[in-house]
DNA sequence: CCAATTTTTATCCACTTGGATAGCTATTTT
DNA sequence: AAAATAGCTATCCAAGTGGATAAAAATTGG
């Protein structure tokens, strides 16, 4: 393996240098409302745009079981019905796939994970409480955003960073001052905001990736609406234990 | 990659099938104090000795960092400085190789996570606390640990449902007990101790785990001495909320 | 020291890997 | 309808895969 992995590990260099450089270009034009090079304007049909989703669908599910080097590119074809060289066609590598589906998983994550209407004139303590069902409770959908992402966790490597500067970071600036906010109130324990975000997503994450450990060990069946309920109700008392009293 | 999955997958049933009826068998024999069969009495060198035990410890952290499948038997001979003819002589199969890591894996933890004597006539609630300080202390030292479980954890197979049986069913049944206890006396939350532990393992292991992510997104050391000091107070705080107010 | 045995290396195998390429088929524009 | 183009298949490649085998090297009991 090694001289290939060498071998894929800098064209993954090459292609994630000359990714970025067109996308960061593309940003760039997006900022200076310049028109993009010349466009050579290629007509997608839906077809192919069809084709790209079934791939990119058993990518993410893929890659998320076992990891981006364990996943043949033959693989995630097969299991999209498509001739394996559609992938260089429709995403050129690898690499290239893998972030892209990645891109849109994190563009999912926030949709589902979006403040509703209807929650938006909730007291701090109260939406934040629903944000923090509606968190378990995509864990638990979405198993395979905590896996992928994990997965690239245990290793550093190019996808990670590229991950991390791109979705993670501005999410967990999101996130974060709301945090402090409910610590000035007394409701959320007065704990290093980042330390406490990684308690709870590792807490609210794991039980739904390992389900099959838990099955295994105990018999439960994590995915079950039950144990989502009465998992979300453990979150909430854990990470919001003042809640209670500051409901009376 | 399709056709030679198969093979190793069969080819892992095998020899899982005829290792674990030999295990049993050797179980069984202990039990009932039988010598094993006329024992083809082996005289091991220490040389060979040293080099089963140097590629065991890269196996693990190849296998911990990568996952099973990704990892090549000759990425870890390599690393282990021998051949990667030597891991069929040693070990057989790829597969086996990962079972003998994890054996010694849950053995060395289970030596580290025990009760020193010190500890043995504290409360229950102190000594609760002690041995979850141990834990968070053991998962930053040893995040390969969890690294490798949660990887086979992710997808259902045969190598999960032999750890599960052999070394994490057992633990946790050490455990649980010990958690109603605390629940019983009011120090821990009144919570399913099951879903408990799965909370409080996922907490006190993420953090650890991706350290590499928490790196790049928060730019914090999660391994420096200053973190898990910190994370330390975090998962008591967090499990043992009862305990202050214990203790007054 | 030397014969027996254990450990190690050097190759071999059939099969898989990511990617490249040429040409065929389907769709769209004119 | 036909030219142009997008989508797709079939096939090739060099390199890597886990495992098997035989012969060399190192160790040890006698």
């Amino acid at each position: 393996m090694a001289v290939q992995r060498i071998i894929s590990v800098a064209q993954g260099h090459i292609c994630r240098v000359s990714m970025t450089i067109d996308r960061d270009i593309a940003d760039d034009q997006r900022r200076s409302q310049l028109p993009a090079t010349p466009a050579p304007k290629k007509r997608v049909q839906d077809r192919g745009l069809a084709t790209k989703q079934r791939i990119l669908d058993e990518a993410l599910q893929q890659f998320s079981r076992s990891g981006f080097d364990a996943v043949g590119v033959r693989d995630i074809a097969e299991a999209a019905g498509v001739q394996h060289g559609l992938i260089k066609y429709h995403f050129g590598t690898k690499d290239n796939l893998w972030r892209e589906a990645v891109r849109q998983l994190f563009q999912r994550a926030t949709q589902i994970l979006q403040v509703p209407p209807e929650e938006e004139n909730l007291s701090t303590e109260e939406a934040t409480e629903k944000a923090l069902r509606r968190y378990v409770r995509y864990c638990a959908d979405h198993p395979e955003h905590a896996r992928l992402m994990v997965q690239e966790s245990f290793r550093d490597n190019e996808r990670l960073e590229w991950a991390s500067r791109k979705f993670i970071r501005p999410s967990h600036d999101d996130i974060l001052p709301r945090w402090q906010d409910l610590i000035g109130k007394g409701v959320a324990p007065n704990i290093d905001p980042v330390l406490m975000l990684y308690a709870m997503t590792g807490a609210a994450q794991t039980l739904f990736s390992i389900a099959a450990e838990a099955k295994h060990s105990h018999g439960i069946d994590a995915l079950s609406e039950e144990v989502i309920q009465q998992y979300s109700d453990v979150i909430v008392t854990l990470f919001m234990p003042g809640l209670m009293s500051a409901h009376i």
